[in-house]
DNA sequence: GTGTGATCATCT
DNA sequence: AGATGATCACAC
């Protein structure tokens, strides 16, 4: 098995070294690694990213901070299809579901974690082995950018601050929704409802939408 | 139980 | 087909 690879300590060079495993697949470097590879990700979903993380030197583990914390970038992978067309909504956090809530859009968690995001496409439908991992996109939110996700945002913590736990679903904001995040529908928190009584709901992630990540891709890499 | 990494399964 | 709600593995 190779040696640990070093974390990276400049954008450069984690750059440099995202780029150099572009256009292999995940099967090839994969074994390289000595890492085992499933042939389904029913049972291990985040199997891709920890591949990536590890291969790119991150650091954070499952604490709440960004991947590579001393370059403040957090890395995500996009699955996408043939065209570069994203598969999957993207992940982001989980949303503090009492009192912790921030108060402002500039002390979220959101805000922090897609601050400086590099987004590593992983190319095609078929047999994981086979996908493509993509040229990274080293990005951080243009200023129109950032005010979809700020609006997204207050609206989305508004509901929550206000305790219309009933109101609480999916088909809020443009690029950021929230979603489910436990490990089943059983895994329920204790919140306040409009009165001030205590209720319980899911625990619920931040996402951001297929069509948001898209546009990204669209934007500096040109894609149809 | 809560955080990380996400994709799966189902409905519209 | 696209979106929503549900779920899986692992670390601590």
């Amino acid at each position: 098995m190779p040696a640990p690879v070093p974390i990276p300590q400049s954008e450069a060079e984690l750059l440099q070294r995202a780029t150099a495993l572009a256009g292999h697949t995940l099967g090839a470097v994969a074994i390289h690694y000595g890492f085992g590879l499933p042939h389904t990700q029913r049972r291990q979903k985040g199997w891709v990213g920890v591949l990536l993380e590890t291969l790119l030197g991150a650091t954070a583990g499952n604490r709440p901070v960004p991947d590579f914390e001393h370059l403040g970038i957090e890395m995500k992978t996009l699955p996408t299809d043939e065209h570069g067309k994203p598969r999957e909504s993207t992940y982001v956090s989980t949303c503090p579901m009492n009192g912790t809530l921030a108060s402002s859009w500039e002390d979220s968690r959101v805000r922090h974690k897609m601050a400086r995001v590099l987004w590593i496409p992983i190319v095609g439908t078929g047999p994981l082995h086979e996908r493509l991992i993509g040229s990274p996109l080293l990005w951080s939110p243009s200023e129109a950018e950032e005010k979809v996700l700020r609006n997204d945002w207050e609206t989305l913590t508004d509901i929550i601050v206000r305790g219309e736990v009933w109101n609480l679903n999916a088909r809020h904001g443009e690029a950021l929704q929230l979603r489910p995040k436990a490990a089943n529908a059983k895994q329920l928190v204790w919140v306040h409802d409009e009165e001030g009584n205590p209720v319980q709901t899911q625990p619920r992630g931040f996402y951001l939408r297929p069509r948001f990540t898209h546009g990204l891709l669209k934007k500096h890499f040109g894609l149809s």
